[in-house]
DNA sequence: GTCTATACCCAGATAGAC
DNA sequence: GTCTATCTGGGTATAGAC
């Protein structure tokens, strides 16, 4: 089999079975029997069970950093910008389910990996332009100022990034949908408007 | 040592150590440890590692239902209820800081426990709970209709449980301010109201 | 009730034939 | 590049002396 095609199996399949049983409880044997060889061949192509971890955490970690980037090159409204963000969040959850369980659900384990690997600063990518998004929008007067802008982030960040665990796209509600509604509900708020 | 009070430290150092390692990442060796004993004695309190994770889950499980039944008891306004059961959540996640990152980390390894421990009942009636707040809002009018009430006690459920992870009461805000500013935010929003 | 010692298993990783 | 076989370490759990 074409080396690099086997590569991107042993990755696929290892993002899968580490988001459903957790990093230490997926074995190299789990993995090689899912791809369809012996364990010992897999240290062919990466040297070590972390390794396989770390590159998976880098795809990933790039290509939202990429996209985050794109967000805030078209600077929109601030509302606009957190729609968007919300939308980065939930497609990219999509995109690499695997990687973004193990990030929630390993995250400590995690932030070593990404030191090593380099990582850390393109991680924070994310956090600064939901904040820059939150600040602009209440400098603007778009938003309250009453509100601690710091608790207003982590919640959304938290709801945002937990929702793939409950909502998958369908016809019915695409992640788009799903992005606007979550920004209805963090901006306008749940009690109805006089208008 | 009085075995009652062994017993209350195994559990509380397991709780710890769960916590922030994961389960699988804590061996039976460390926990002795740090209690001060050999990893052999344990056995004299628990038959195994698994049974300690059920009875920190069965301590933290009972303890919340039945705060939870207090709450509903006093049935007050649809928004008193939501930042009662906001503050339930930090407070329990305070008290049981150990039980309640185990739940959130391990997921269906925990739904396996407490389906053996026959806790998943009880552990539903916080969900119902908020589901009959949010449901007596929208039917009364002090809620939107034009919302989805799934996605709204999605966000909010996950925002709340998460809360602990980036917030610790302090002098300057103690769980019961934040419940009050999340309830703010979900309930009345970022934009400002016109008054 | 605790310690010492150890059985037993299964993990990650390696070596060498093919 | 893959398989077979195996090394080595560390895990849970147990047995028996004290």
């Amino acid at each position: 089999m074409d080396p690099h095609e086997r590569r991107r199996q042993i990755l696929d399949r290892s993002a899968h079975l580490f988001a459903s049983k957790g990093i230490a409880a997926t074995t190299i044997r789990e993995i090689a029997d899912e791809v369809g060889v012996y364990s010992g061949a897999l240290y062919h192509y990466f040297p070590s069970k972390e390794a396989i971890v770390t590159e998976l955490i880098r795809e990933y970690i790039d290509d939202l950093s990429g996209r985050c980037r794109e967000i805030t090159a078209q600077s929109q409204t601030p509302v606009d910008r957190i729609e968007a963000l919300a939308l980065l969040a939930l497609s990219t959850s999509e995109d690499y389910r695997g990687a973004t369980t193990i990030w929630q659900r390993e995250g400590e384990y995690m932030r070593d990996r990404l030191v090593e690997a380099d990582l850390a600063e393109t991680a924070d990518e994310v956090e600064r332009a939901w904040r820059a998004a939150i600040a602009d929008g209440v400098a603007e007067g778009t938003f309250r100022d009453d509100i601690d802008p710091d608790v207003f982030y982590q919640l959304i960040r938290d709801a945002v990034w937990q929702a793939p665990r409950w909502h998958r796209p369908t016809s019915e509600r695409s992640n788009a949908d799903l992005a606007r509604e979550i920004t209805r509900i963090f901006v306008d708020g749940f009690r109805p408007r006089a208008e």
